[in-house]
RNA sequence: GAACUUGUAGCUCAGUUGGUUAGAGCGCUUCGUUGACAUCGAAGAGGUCAGAGGUUCGAGUCCUCUCAAGUUCACCA
């Protein structure tokens, strides 16, 4: 044995062995930890299971990947405890960000979207995404993790695809599924809507234009929403404009005069500005609201003045086209240079420096655009039908924390996921994009042409849209869905949901279908929350039944609501039991000055760059040696150095110890040294310790129980005594022997490959550290 | 506005149901190549555990308040 350990020639071809081996797959560790030393069964009967988060299948891995590592070393302890382990890998499709960096890419060669039909779009991500596809996987490998590649799943595999259709259909029939013409937060340049976890907030500094509004003044910082106002809101106890309420009122713009009530309503608060707002229904969620309460008070049926690309219409004339900036401009412009017939400027004033907080788009952070859309959603609280126990899907999760049944790990974490589950709202799972699964809903054609927007790619390729009515006088209705971009339903137009073309079930004729079927897809997060259930269920058969409820879900806190959170929703949904008994969830990493990392701070850190450097082992123990869960770590070089010596430590008393083994001296006793009852007290008491850590999931204390132990007890005090033969060398192999068993979760490379060197020499006898038996109690 | 988290050695952090002289890594000082490891060993300096009060035989650990930092949510015409 050299020195030194070099992890670089000896990690890949340790992992090779495992492969070889089968030892990641549960169906055949039964056998080889028999075969491994010849012994009896000591498989203990337990079942011990975790799904892996599945990393975007086209990214290479980050630092927080690499906290898979707390899976890896829980998973190859309950392996060698003799648990039925299984780690089961898969790879995202992730709809929004893939097709986001497709987008990009496309841009760059001077196409986009709008270029392709919905298929051929699809076709080419598809490509994209397996050129790409074996990064995240092979990096996992890299790092060691003992994953059953056997049962590697994709959100896009057609049985995924089936299960989760599947699921949305039982949802339906269960009357959880409504499609409703709300609000919805909408990127104009992503080109698509986004539930509530997905919009961001930012502090901004805009103007506050306050204007004249007939005989009110009104403020706002969206003057290029003021064609979509429908009324004027008070707050009813404001004695100002108590004689308003109920009455309508003259406006006057500079394109014209307009009527419209004023509504009296408690969301106004007459403290701020002038007391008085105006009411655009489709571009502002609070106005949305007063519109709903105030309906009967007020005539005009709103129409949004906002399209979703972002530009004006409905609007006089001169303005539509404009996008909402320019449209703000020109709005101001004309108010500025307008005078009221007595000479008056309607633009009272402008607070240049009003702070508030605008929703931006998580991804791309422009402004969301709040745009009335009919969106698809699912009902996270219902109530209605109290006898199904299952439809109120908030209520389920709420009951598996409060039995137990799923524990949180995490610092204050489980409030956290409290106030979200009781202030939930409902999803909107629809999204308009083509990198998903298409939701299996079906609109009736016939007398609804009118109220069916398509746009396709025509046979010139120019790109079209309309009212299908239209289309229909001069392109096949084949043609158009072969060649469709995206169709926009009105919300009255009647749908059946069913995977294949419900028409084309009952009738004989070709191609005549009545039906179109909705092109958006679902939002990546609703296959996600499926995820443990799917998995399972489209695997080996059996698998759902030998290993659903998972044991632990190990992710990052930051994404508790918009993942885990839903994954008890739909996994309780869908099985009456809680997806997973345990949820550790371990914070950010940061640099070792405690700053988060950035691309712009160039703090970042490339887990497969310090694999290089330091080695996988070193790495993985740095991450997670006193690490806890719900609380961010700090980690750098000066981390990863001192790791990486424990690798060499680990590997120079091993070489040490067989040394003193294969040549004792004259100090040296074999057997029944006088030390050696009171070293196997202690020995015993670090692997009850280890043991208990590890089973608690406090993977923190016990790296660093046994880097203090093994370094400063076995090396500095151990061997020592064994050179003076205070302690004989016997015992000395059983404690190296113990302490490899123990390190190995954490550091699995330097420990096999030791392993491997001792097998040779007859020190050992298990064939496989991977698959021998966790250490019990010696004397 | 609210909730949550944090405050322990120069730095980054552990501290397991309250229980001897409060720990680690890095850094620092002084020694040291005597059968492995200098990616090492030995010895050592360094902490009124943010502050104040309380519960207790006993508090870094539990409770209350104050101060500070961070995160998230809500509102924002």
């Amino acid at each position: 044995m050299d020195s030194r350990y070099n992890s670089q020639q000896t990690e890949d071809e340790i992992y090779t062995l495992w492969e070889k081996a089968d030892a990641f797959n549960p169906d055949s560790v039964k056998k080889l930890r028999q075969e491994n030393d010849n012994k009896q069964d000591s498989s203990t009967g337990e079942q011990f299971s975790i799904i892996l988060p599945p990393p975007n299948a086209n990214d290479p891995l980050h630092v927080g990947h690499a906290m898979y590592t707390i899976e890896d070393v829980l998973v190859r302890y309950h392996r060698m405890l003799g648990d039925d382990t299984l780690w089961l890998p898969g790879t995202d499709h992730a709809g929004i960000e893939t097709q986001f960096v497709f987008e990009k890419k496309l841009k760059k060669e001077g196409k986009s979207r709008f270029n392709f039909d919905r298929s051929t779009l699809y076709q080419m991500i598809w490509d994209y995404v397996q050129e790409n596809s074996s990064v995240a996987t092979d990096q996992m490998k890299k790092l060691g993790f003992s994953l059953d590649w056997s049962r590697f799943k994709f959100t896009l595999d057609k049985d995924i695809v089936d299960n989760v259709v599947e699921t949305f259909q039982l949802l339906y029939k269960d009357g959880l599924i409504y499609r409703d013409l709300k609000l919805v937060n909408y990127c104009t340049r992503c080109g698509t809507s986004y539930s509530e976890l997905e919009v961001n907030h930012e502090d901004k500094i805009d103007p506050l234009y306050t204007i004249q509004y007939g005989p009110l003044q009104v403020s706002t910082v969206r003057p290029e929403t003021i064609f979509g106002d429908v009324a004027v809101a008070i707050n009813p106890n404001d004695d100002r404009y108590k004689q308003y309420i109920g009455k309508m009122i003259e406006v006057e713009f500079p394109w014209g005069n307009k009527t419209m009530p004023v509504i009296a309503d408690n969301y106004v608060d007459p403290k701020f500005g002038t007391g008085a707002v105006k009411v655009t229904p489709y571009h502002d969620q609070n106005d949305f609201q007063m519109w709903e309460t105030h309906k009967s008070e007020i005539s005009e049926v709103p129409v949004p003045v906002i399209n979703t690309s972002g530009k004006i219409y409905n609007a006089p004339k001169k303005y539509n086209g404009l996008g909402v900036i320019n449209a703000r401009a020109a709005v101001l412009e004309d108010y500025e240079a307008y005078k009221d017939s007595q000479g008056r400027s309607l633009l009272i004033s402008i607070d240049k420096k009003y702070s508030h907080s605008v929703g931006v788009c998580y991804r791309c952070a422009k402004p969301i655009e709040p745009l009335p859309l009919p969106q698809l959603f699912i009902k996270v609280a219902d109530s209605s039908n109290p006898k199904n126990k299952k439809s109120n899907l908030v209520k389920r999760a709420l009951e598996s924390l409060d039995s137990g049944e799923t524990k949180i790990h995490g610092a204050g974490r489980e409030k956290v996921l409290r106030h979200w589950l009781k202030n939930l709202k409902d999803w909107n799972i629809s999204r308009q994009i083509v990198w998903g699964i298409p939701i299996p809903v079906w609109y009736k054609i016939n007398d609804n042409e009118d109220k069916i927007i398509v746009s396709f790619v025509d046979k010139n390729k120019v790109y079209q849209t309309g009212k299908l009515s239209k289309w229909l006088e001069t392109t096949s209705l084949k043609e158009i869905k072969q060649n469709i971009q995206s169709i926009s339903a009105d919300i009255s137009v009647p749908y059946s949901v069913s995977v294949e073309d419900p028409k084309l079930t009952t009738t004989t004729e070709k191609d005549v279908s009545d039906y179109i079927q909705e092109t958006d897809t679902f939002d990546t997060w609703f296959s996600s929350s499926q995820w443990p259930v799917a998995t399972l269920k489209t695997n080996k058969k059996g698998d759902f039944e030998r290993f659903y409820s998972t044991s632990v879900m190990e992710t990052g806190y930051d994404i508790l609501p918009i993942w885990v959170m839903r994954m008890m929703l739909l996994g309780n949904y869908l099985t009456g039991k809680t997806p997973f008994k345990n949820v550790y969830l371990h914070g950010l990493i940061r640099d070792e000055k405690g700053k988060k990392m950035s691309k712009s701070k160039g703090n970042v850190i490339n887990p497969l760059e310090v694999k290089e450097e330091f080695g996988a082992d070193a790495l993985r123990m740095a991450l997670v040696i006193r690490s806890t869960p719900g609380q961010d770590k700090s980690v750098g070089k000066p981390d990863f150095k001192a790791a990486r010596n424990l690798t060499n430590k680990i590997w120079n008393a091993a070489r040490f110890t067989t040394l003193m083994i294969e040549n004792p001296h004259e100090t040296s006793v074999l057997k029944n040294a006088p030390g050696d009852a009171e070293y196997f007290v202690k020995l015993n008491s670090i692997i009850s310790e280890i043991s208990k850590h590890l089973s608690d999931l406090k993977l923190g204390l016990a790296a660093e129980v046994i880097y203090n132990e093994f370094w400063h007890w076995y090396c500095d005090i151990c061997i020592e005594d064994a050179k003076q033969g205070k302690i004989s060398l016997e015992v000395l192999k059983v404690g190296l022997v113990t302490f490899l068993k123990m390190l190995h979760p954490f550091m699995p490379f330097v420990t096999e490959s030791i392993w491997q060197e001792l097998l040779k020499k007859n020190i050992v006898s298990e064939k496989l550290l991977i698959v021998s038996d966790w250490p019990t109690q010696v004397s």
